[in-house]
DNA sequence: ATGGTGGTCCAACCA
């Protein structure tokens, strides 16, 4: 079973290349961000067409969710128990017995901000739901844009980024809770190329430099981890013509 | 370099 993850950065705008990429790649499972648009006008058909099928958890302009399979998802959750958020920032699903968590957590913007504060008392809030769905769910993945870049070798510029978003402490710190609870960052399971990351700035050809983070993740329950036999990053998508700022990230399990 | 580019939607916000 294959499973990925990709921030679209607009979904209407991005279309072409998720259907030109699920058409080549052929995951068993999608989750997308950043799709940028009402559930009510998420592009099913489309998704139809090429033989998935979709669910979304969408709101005008910002932020947005949805998660593509081959076989039908059960069970949808879509807001963190007892936290009351207008974001649509999750979409929880059950396809083919694995219980799939799509995130797209907050960016934070600079720290010490209002935006920051919102990002780790999201993140506190995800850690007490994860616990209660990892006690669910033998087979569970948390996979997302997480906004955080989980230690140095994530980061093109570690001296140069510092403690600065994306790598501050707390948000490292609030990332460690959620791998507290079993959790496993399979990409790291893997021999890597040095400076993998998942996502570039479109600004001062950072791509063109490779000046990129990992902050794209998939976590892997026990159980789940234990199955997983590669992870990798299809950098290909971000060189294609008007790309997302994100490229996929891809773990393939025995299952 | 407190900039640069890109998406949403046409002013200003978000990343």
């Amino acid at each position: 079973m294959k499973i990925a993850t990709w921030n679209v950065n607009s979904l209407t705008v991005r279309l072409p290349h998720v259907l030109d990429w699920v058409r080549t790649a052929e995951p068993d499972i999608l989750a997308l961000q950043e799709i940028k648009l009402l559930t009510e006008v998420f592009p099913l058909e489309s998704f139809t067409e090429v033989g998935y099928h979709a669910i979304a958890s969408g709101q005008k302009t910002y932020n947005g969710v949805a998660t593509l399979s081959r076989e039908i998802a059960a069970d949808p959750v879509t807001d963190i128990p007892g936290f009351d958020d207008p974001q649509r920032r999750m979409l929880v699903t059950t396809i083919d017995n694995v219980r799939v968590v799509n995130l797209y957590v907050p960016n934070g913007q600079r720290l010490g901000s209002l935006k920051y504060e919102y990002k780790l008392n999201w993140l506190a809030a995800l850690r007490n739901f994860l616990a209660v769905e990892m006690a669910l769910h033998e087979h569970l993945v948390v996979l997302g844009d997480f906004n955080i870049a989980p230690a140095d070798p994530d980061v093109y510029d570690p001296v140069k980024w510092g403690e600065d978003i994306h790598c501050s402490p707390a948000e490292r710190a609030a990332l460690k809770e959620l791998l507290k609870l079993g959790l496993v960052d399979v990409f790291r399971e893997f021999e890597q190329p040095e400076k993998s990351f998942s996502w570039w700035d479109y600004r001062a050809g950072r791509f063109r430099r490779n000046a990129g983070l990992r902050i794209d993740l998939i976590l892997a329950s026990p159980a789940l981890a234990a199955r997983c036999t590669a992870s990798y990053i299809d950098r290909e998508p971000r060189g294609w013509e008007r790309p997302s700022d994100h490229a996929p990230v891809i773990a393939e399990f025995g299952l």
